[in-house]
DNA sequence: TAATTTTAATCAGTTATACTGACTATATAT
DNA sequence: ATATATAGTCAGTATAACTGATTAAAATTA
């Protein structure tokens, strides 16, 4: 197939390169019951332990009634436990488990591997450049963001 | 916020790329009328005119029946045109009207002109980087998809 | 201190989107 | 001539996130 117009488009790459790597990801995250946003959901709660849902929500741009679902979800799971805040009980304190810790861990290890798939092509230097120049749009967005 | 193991992952930062792209794109196309997909499949009708709607489906992704909604949706606003085929009377022949081209080519300065707001911190050199790697990353998906 | 407003989380119901599977009409293969 | 495959359609379903109302608790203000 000849290349397109939308082939030539950074948006269009862009999305193709991200479809990808999900996809790959979401396939590979299955045995352990989580998608990638609830991957996301852990990752941040092991680094920001004791994160409030709206705390989560606000730092990963998931709506508070759709956390509540992803929370349910990961606590029947028994990835995470919500416990009230002492200090404003109208909110949890949502941590991670020991067994949400296995699992993520294990997630990211396959989302080390997906990267590396889906970036074989990438020479060692072009990996670096790739990510320097995905961090500086990365900044760009979170300016925009603030304001 | 400190970076997060997420932060550095290439997934995450081509999520929020991709995101970030997208949602500026569609929000300059809504006068047309379009969302990110539906130009898409203008864009393809162009270059490959008369093209069936699974001939369009197939080369962008798109289910049968969401083309069949789409396509729909595209005659409606008279952005293109569906003719039986006299050579398969099953299919269609799906072209491009005089005014599904107009809106096609605003369409796609909207897109370059997103492109450049995102990438405005990248040098031009960075920006032609990025291009070329996002083009062999494009090249291993789509070598994989032949299989 | 009492009354008012704001906030975190929840829940029922809605919306948007794409999908599954059955169906029609036509074409291809046996 | 019969059987199988294909392009497109449609009704109904699934999924996912969202809207708006509600509860309980906290913060603000009077």
């Amino acid at each position: 197939m000849l290349i397109l117009f939308l082939q030539k488009s950074y948006g269009f790459l862009l999305a193709k390169a991200k479809e990808e790597m999900e996809s790959r990801f979401i396939e590979k995250l299955l045995p352990l019951r989580l998608d990638a946003r609830q991957f996301g959901v852990l990752q941040f709660l092991e680094e920001y332990p004791n994160s409030s849902q709206k705390q989560v929500g606000d730092a990963l741009q998931i709506d508070r009634t759709t956390m509540v679902s992803h929370i349910d979800f990961l606590e029947e799971l028994q990835y995470v436990k919500r416990i009230r805040n002492p200090k404003d009980r109208r909110s949890f304190v949502v941590t991670i488990t020991k067994r949400g810790q296995e699992k993520l861990k294990l997630g990211r290890s396959y989302l080390e591997d997906t990267e590396m798939d889906v970036l074989s092509s990438l020479t060692g230097k072009e990996q670096e450049e790739f990510k320097s120049i995905l961090l500086k749009v990365w900044a760009t967005i979170q300016k925009g963001e603030e304001e």
